[in-house]
DNA sequence: TGGGAACATCATGATATTCTAATATTGAAA
DNA sequence: TTTCAATATTAGAATATCATGATGTTCCCA
């Protein structure tokens, strides 16, 4: 029964996720939702600010990446872990994710 | 294409999920290591006062359940969606815990 | 009924989070 | 090349988190 497992690492990863805007900007983008900061604001009721921070902070920690497209920035999910964290957190199916 | 996810509540449980010793802790209680404080003492190496009040944050979030027999206080995992969110994040399987 | 074991709570200092407002950067287009 | 749209960064105040040490509480047993 031994145990490899980085807990300070998971918990960090965890951390990035626990926060309700941050939820709802990974969320979204699994489900094919908005993949700028200016839609997000649209769609969350949060500042350009701060959702451009909250998405530094999901980029720190490894949950997404950054595309410049022109003018826009591209943000994706880039991890399946998260994907797969994700949906058993909100019951529905990381197969159906954009990952 | 509706959403009636609650990402406030579920951010929280994020959270309380979120710190290496309370995951330490719910893992332990999920792959029946210790079920009270001294034994999680002694495997953690953080002091009684710190576990007890992760243990009543974890508590305090719905995760853990405690029920008090003689002496101790026997803790166990209380939420399915927990052991499946934990199992995705560490990529275990959630039929293999206790909940 | 007195003591000890197991656990909970409290007060506190240190550190981290989160939002807002202001400012800076970057790329496209005029 | 100036300007605008999109995004990033910074500073700062309010609030939350975390570990420690001290003190309470609860239960068992002699």
């Amino acid at each position: 029964m031994e145990n490899r497992i980085d807990y300070e690492e998971k918990s960090q990863l965890l951390k990035a996720l626990a926060n309700p805007v941050r939820l709802r900007i990974v969320h979204g983008l699994l489900r094919e939702g908005c993949h700028n900061v200016t839609c997000m604001e649209r769609g969350l009721d949060a500042s350009q600010s701060c959702i451009s921070q909250h998405l530094q902070k999901l980029r720190a920690a490894g949950v997404v990446t950054a595309d410049r497209q022109g003018n826009e920035v591209y943000y994706r999910v880039s991890s399946r872990e998260v994907a797969s964290t994700i949906a058993a957190l909100l019951g529905e199916e990381a197969e159906q994710y954009a990952v």
